[in-house]
DNA sequence: CATATTTATCGTAATATTGCGATAAATTAA
DNA sequence: TTAATTTATCGCAATATTACGATAAATATG
């Protein structure tokens, strides 16, 4: 039914997922990675760098602006987004927390 | 369209955000947290552990065994599933790296 | 072999995501 | 104000994901 039944995981289980999904598309991806390369950028110019249409582009910062990971200033006619940092810490502390789950005491059953 | 353009996007991307998908659901978040905490388990004890249907359990754990995260042996009539260590520890580490992109030479430009 | 148990697969319905053309909204400049 | 520039939103089509009932497949047991 493409719906996630929410109410039966802890938040946790569902902060993780939510971060993990904004992060289930190359592009989304793709423009982060362009955001941390340079210091902030318009949309425009990741037109240029994706291959993407502006709508579509425009529709994968809502996203990633939706979850406080990039934040964008008016500038002029152009809007200048960038990283949030503080979200970005808080959000990699989350995920790297999930990643980082003790293997050594839990060794190949199979 | 529902369809990632992968050909515009590095293989890093691609990869990262393949990883990720498999994270964008809370059901593979707690199996995968579940397969932490004990040692390996069968399809069954998820099945009551989470809320979901077999099948539905079933698909979750196909996905997961597909990226290699999990691997699963046969033991009777129930399957041992259990996380792959060498394969989540690639994963790790092509995740932490994105996660862990140096914020500070990007000050807030905003 | 017949039955029970466990997991996988099929088929289908409901919902979500992705992509983009058309267009609106906002801002700057002439 | 008008025109140009840039980004956001709308609307739609195509594809993907999620969930699960029904059922098949595999294995163990009597």
């Amino acid at each position: 039914m493409g719906l996630a039944k929410a109410e039966l995981f802890t938040e946790e289980q569902n902060t993780i997922s939510t971060f993990a999904k904004v992060f289930g598309h190359p592009a989304r991806v793709a423009i982060l990675q362009h955001l941390f390369k340079i210091n902030g950028c318009v949309c425009g110019d990741l037109v240029n760098e994706i291959g993407l249409a502006q709508p579509t582009i425009s529709q994968h910062l809502k996203e990633l602006k939706h979850l406080g990971l990039i934040k964008g200033n008016v500038e002029g006619t152009s809007i200048c987004y960038c990283i949030n940092p503080e979200k970005w810490t808080e959000m990699k502390a989350i995920m790297v927390a999930f990643l980082n789950q003790d293997l050594t005491t839990n060794p190949d059953c199979c």
